[in-house]
DNA sequence: AATTTTTTGTGCGATTATCGCACGTTGCAG
DNA sequence: CTGCAACGTGCGATAATCGCACAAAAAATT
């Protein structure tokens, strides 16, 4: 099990679960729905589902346009508070804009949330974002990426192996790997702080390497850098990405 | 009034809306909070508070150290379906980044949201995050600054005149503009696709120019550009700065 | 160090907000 | 124009919620 909620049945408020679920239905692939609809996907009564929508829309989460509803701008400033309590504009940002340029080459911050990699952060995003369309919130497969395994590698070793077990494995690329038998070897037991390369796994031609890393607050984070896998046949260009990635490892611990 | 709730009284959830509340008060400067501080803040009773809080932590949204809750990254996946949903990896940041390189200046994007004016999007920020420290999410004054009077230059003129009339209005500085009739006179009467600059208002030292555009779908939105004021004194530079941000609106217009 | 005072965590019954059925309506297709 | 299906919404029964009261812990005071 990822989080350990210690099991704390039924001193938990049903109402907002739902409410929680409706919001969280709209998700990348459904920008409006009906309020059937989302009857349908948070597998509630349709009046159920109106009061919990319409509650959104009076506090200004949800837009209504007619009979379908969207998300509003609103619901960053949930996600602003999360990333301005933690210094990403301030600290984090410019240290990872500062590597980023100094390596002339993107780098990402990612942090992990149950059976995902969560996208927290990047910098120097030419080359990267468009391709993927990756934003702040962007989930990642744990196990099929980078970023995801390292942070793994900073993983409690009961977790580890909990997740290397668990974890949703999906075949992106004929260069997955789809064993867990061999993610265990890959990643299973190595030390923190060992930098974590996959090739071509989880997009074709593309290689990435990340480093986990604990902070001091005792959060775990990955900074990763993903690349074009041609350019890893350059000599020292390895050895580069991972020393920056130590040298910005180091000053994020600090911050968050 | 910014919005129109139509007046939808009570056919909303009243423990949904708590719950957000609870949600809503970790901002920039809670980031950690115990059960009797989230009551107090919302107004609640403590038991309720704590339940609320609780369901937060067993559906991950919010994480337990001790006896202090705070957000985990969970919260940004709820952000992540409204940036993935409306393309702004794949298809905004793409166009930002395009014409901030090509103007060599970053660009921000905002969106209104009620009486702020939301950050959710920006390219080539090497110069302005550090600085202010703005993140997606970030809540800027309507009033007080060019992107969020931009925004008003494409809203209704009822809206226009309502907002002018009843957003906050803060001084930030000595130079900003504290008279609503004054603020009329300025954007009251503009027509839409005017830029507005702002020179020292929001910021010492800061010039900005920014132009709200009304999308295809309806939504508003503004592009902005912000720099040192002594940039724009040279000759030809703020034509080619609101010659770029007409075209980046006009790019975007499909888009949103 | 011991005691007082304040603050916090939580069980339990009364009450109230919520659930979901039912009906009336709207949009769509034949 | 008619029939059908999907949708929006009032209302009573019911179950979830509220907030009091108590216990325990922490903090402040003597």
């Amino acid at each position: 099990m990822p989080e350990t909620p210690e099991i704390q049945l039924s001193d938990t408020s049903l109402t907002f679960a739902k409410g929680l679920a409706v919001l969280k239905c709209f998700d990348a692939t459904s920008v409006t729905l009906t309020i059937p609809e989302i009857a349908r996907r948070c597998d509630l009564d349709r009046a159920v589902a109106r009061r919990l929508v319409l509650t959104l829309v009076r506090l200004g989460y949800v837009r209504q346009r007619g009979r379908s509803y969207s998300l509003s701008p609103r619901i960053l400033v949930l996600a602003g508070g999360f990333l301005q309590g933690r210094r990403f504009g301030l600290a984090v940002q410019p240290v990872l804009e500062g590597f980023a340029t100094q390596l002339g080459q993107p780098l990402m911050l990612a942090m992990r949330d149950g059976f995902d990699a969560i996208y927290v952060a990047h910098a120097g995003s030419e080359g990267v974002m468009p391709r993927l369309g990756f934003t702040v919130g962007s989930r990642l497969p744990l196990l099929s990426t980078s970023l995801g395994r390292a942070l793994l590698t900073v993983e409690e070793p009961a977790t580890r192996a909990a997740l290397i077990a668990e974890a949703p494995l999906t075949a992106w690329t004929e260069r997955s790997v789809t064993d867990r038998g061999r993610l265990a070897q890959l990643i299973g037991a190595v030390p923190a702080g060992t930098p974590v390369r996959a090739s071509g796994e989880f997009e074709p031609g593309v290689t990435a390497t990340s480093l986990g890393f604990r902070c001091d607050g005792g959060e775990l984070a990955a900074i990763g850098h993903s690349s074009e896998s041609a350019l890893y046949t350059e000599p020292g260009f390895p050895e580069q990405v991972e020393a920056t990635l130590q040298k910005c490892a180091a000053a994020l611990r600090g911050l968050l």
